[in-house]
DNA sequence: AATGAATGAGGTTTCATTCAT
DNA sequence: GATGAATGAAACCTCATTCAT
């Protein structure tokens, strides 16, 4: 029942849909130069015109796909918010869970993240706002006396940010560790250091 | 002896360098796509067909690019190498010697350092080099005792390599600080880690 | 009776002339390629078939607003023929009646003329026409000597024509002139001449 | 001696002032929007490419013929300013003369005309800056007495304006009458006025 | 009477690259 | 060593029009 049984192609939204799955592919595999529109009808079966009729242009779709990721992720980071119980103990398992969770979604995410978080133009204020995000909290952590009060916890942010970033693309998508894996050993090195301490 | 006699103040060499170093800062600027041959040859004063004379097509002189950077970055590594002295207490400063080579040099190389080790395609390969060299550093100093032995040092690796990258561009090159203040927050974080100790 | 248990108001006949307007406006703006069928559809608040169900084509719809037109005028000027008494003192005025009758008509139908009498392709045919019908009058009014023998009457037709064309643009459309003080001043001069006489 | 006997197509001159004169004739009978590149192009022998190496647009080819127009005909009246002998017998004459000069011009340059004055969006401004001309001059004509004072003269220069317009499409043109039968006929009439005087 | 979805055909423009001199 | 002129290939986009329902 309902809009069920069309015949071929009879639904737009299916069809939109599907331009922007495989627009997400290709952005991700090619850039966005690289991308033709062509390409994309031409996977989804249709011609370029249909292209238009739901898409004002290239890089509309383009720049729909970024939304998308920075809806996700704003809504992701949303949730992770406001947790109470700050005592020390608790500390690299709060921060574990926090990281753990983006480093889940860029998995689940992987057209998208590449798109948005990698490569585009738009992934510097992304990842900007995201340092910005990991640096509030940090500020809190140093202000309970978590932390050492001589660091520059802007840089601390933006460690964090470039190492989420950098082994996403060589050992999450490689699928050479998991994300639990990369986590643990994440938030082992930032918190502790290399040093061995006796 | 030497360039005689040309027409127009011509010298081959010259008219070469002088492309390569504009299509270094415009291909930094631009990138691959948007950097086109005739904004090059129109900023060096030359033809079109000039630009042909000298590199066989677009995709050579921006990998010739590529090639100068890591020419320079592996000679700058090659002298790095060989530290007898592996005392605990020079550890940290050894370290920060290394890392501030580096950055000494892409402050010094921004151009360069943009296309070969930010935005290129061949970034992936080049920090991956990178990342095994300091690698092997560190495993080094991990055999020595110095570093805790259940982590995995691919992943520290990684993360400094990521670190360098991103301070580079967001406080290096914007001037936010120096290469020295910048090794040194380095380095004291990824040793020592974020958490106080008493 | 009449248009009844339809869905959604539709009232074909409504639709119908509801794009013949909207159509009427957006030629007598934009001209015939400017003018896309869409525009017409959506400011009907209809679909694009919709068009198709009453006009089989955009060159229909357009040929069908010059035929309105065309209509509209002969009318007009059907009715002002047949003038019988010929005294010459009744002249001037015979004549600003009959121009006069244009001006306002093309007053009150400024997008049609717009669309006929002064863009479309057709203009010139029916210019022509008018300009026939109007050298017919003068003709008569020559022939009973009133006018000058050794004029060029068509030659005379094709002024006032083009007088109307221009002046109906620059003056009457644009609230510079009234129709009446258009149509005196026009008959003045092409009656008269500029010379000043003693 | 110079630059005689090039090969195939080695004078870029030639093939811009090939494509301009191309692009004037195809303007001229098919209007900008029917008038493809691809046209001009292909009667120039030449490739796509070679249209955008000497023209940024199409729309700036089309302006460079109205600009083209513009120049010359300024040019043109600039030259028949400036008369001082302002004695009444010589009155028509020097009208006549003024005309003429335009109707000859008009006649020659029938492409550019066709475009810049007849069709283009651009014929207003230029009909109306020419009426502005035209008006200033039978100002002063009304001012040492020769005009009625009782006329708007402003109509009576656009009388003129619109009569140039359409007797050289409709006589000028088909080659009916010369330009100086339409120049005469134009200027008695206008002059004198239709009435037979005795 | 009307629609959601799709298309055929074509348009302008861009850019790396080459030919002949 | 250098150039003026030209091109092949392809990209994005538009619009009148139609099919199936």
């Amino acid at each position: 029942m309902g809009a069920r049984g069309r015949k071929k192609g009879a639904d737009g939204e299916k069809s939109r849909k599907l331009m922007l799955q495989i627009a997400a592919e290709e952005f991700a595999k090619n850039g966005f130069h690289h991308t033709k529109i062509s390409t994309i009808v031409k996977r989804a079966g249709v011609t370029q015109p249909a292209f238009y009729l739901y898409f004002p242009s290239k890089e509309a779709i383009f720049q729909e796909l970024i939304d998308q990721f920075i809806y996700k992720l704003e809504e992701l980071i949303g949730d992770s918010r406001l947790e109470s119980d700050l005592t020390f103990d608790s500390l690299p398992e709060r921060i574990e869970e926090g990281l753990g969770a983006i480093f889940t979604f860029f998995k689940q995410n992987e057209y998208l993240t590449k798109i948005a978080f990698i490569n585009s133009d738009y992934a510097c204020k992304i990842k900007e706002q995201l340092a910005t995000q990991i640096e509030e909290n940090l500020l809190v952590e140093q202000s309970y006396g978590y932390f050492r009060s001589d660091l520059d916890i802007r840089i601390a942010a933006e460690i964090v940010v470039s190492t989420m970033e950098r082994l996403t693309v060589t050992h999450l998508w490689t699928n050479q560790k998991t994300d639990e894996e990369i986590t643990e050993e994440t938030v082992q090195i930032i918190l502790n250091g290399l040093i061995k301490r006796e």
